[in-house]
DNA sequence: TCCTAGTTTATAATGGTTCTAAATAGGTGT
DNA sequence: ACACCTATTTAGAACCATTATAAACTAGGA
């Protein structure tokens, strides 16, 4: 399995459900956004699988803490996380809830020019609110 | 009082709770970041006032939808909202978990060069991760 | 095979936010 | 001032995403 590496290099062992988790999260061209409750229903229905909220949360936060995955910072009762671990920006549709990847192409370069002493930028988020 | 009118404009009736809400979020010349929580702290040991946090949760949900308070997008389990409702970016310093305000002339000009058809840019926020 | 630590799971707990419904206060007309 | 109606406040319940718990199960090495 092509997933067993990536699980071991991380630290967690390659049980059934993580490799499930990671089909689905990884088994793809296609990078995608998505809440625990899309990750949840997509394994139901796709892998016809069912594997517990618990062990669902518990792998995409250590996925997320060794950067398989991102979160995006966004005003939501759910948390949104990214398949796609390059840095990039997203517009957000009101109306309908959706994120939409920015490529790096799409955004003039971020020029952040102050600076606050013994502290070092980590990351430049850009959060484009659509409405209409 | 200077809140009354600010109130009755937004379809409010200034009542003693958010007049009193009113004075600790405006009156001041800085603006500032907070979670409701500090919020209420704030009334009850400056103003020795206590108001229920179901009316400061109306409240301050009333003055964001009016415009006199914004959101700012972050990763949190509380929601975080900003007395500086002008275009604004932040940095979220990671390990006090504090919110900075970047003014304008901080950030160089951003240039969103993808459209989406019949989407208008409501808002283009920035936010800045600060470690160490 | 045995052993042990890691994992999964159902379920409970947590905590921020919203809802409810009863009591209170604001505002308008008299 | 009073009556009346509606908005508001409040304590507490409900909601719901997330985290913690602890018992059953599993992976993998000895
Ligand atoms: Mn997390
Ligand atoms: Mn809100
Ligand atoms: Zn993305
Ligand atoms: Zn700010």
């Amino acid at each position: 399995m092509k997933y067993i590496e990536k699980l071991r290099n991380s630290g967690l062992r390659p049980t059934k459900q993580r490799l499930k988790i990671c089909e689905v999260l990884f088994d793809t061209k296609k990078t995608f956004h998505f809440t625990i409750n899309d990750l949840s229903k997509k394994i139901k229905n796709k892998m016809n699988t069912k594997v517990s909220l618990a062990t669902i949360y518990n792998t995409i936060n250590a996925f997320e803490k060794k950067g398989y995955l991102k979160q995006i910072p966004i005003n939501s009762n759910q948390t949104y996380f990214d398949t796609n671990v390059t840095d990039h920006h997203h517009f957000y549709d009101l109306k309908d809830e959706k994120l939409i990847d920015l490529e790096n192409t799409d955004v003039g370069p971020i020029n952040i020019k102050k600076k606050i002493n013994g502290k070092k930028i980590k990351s430049v988020e850009v959060l484009v609110k659509l409405e209409g």
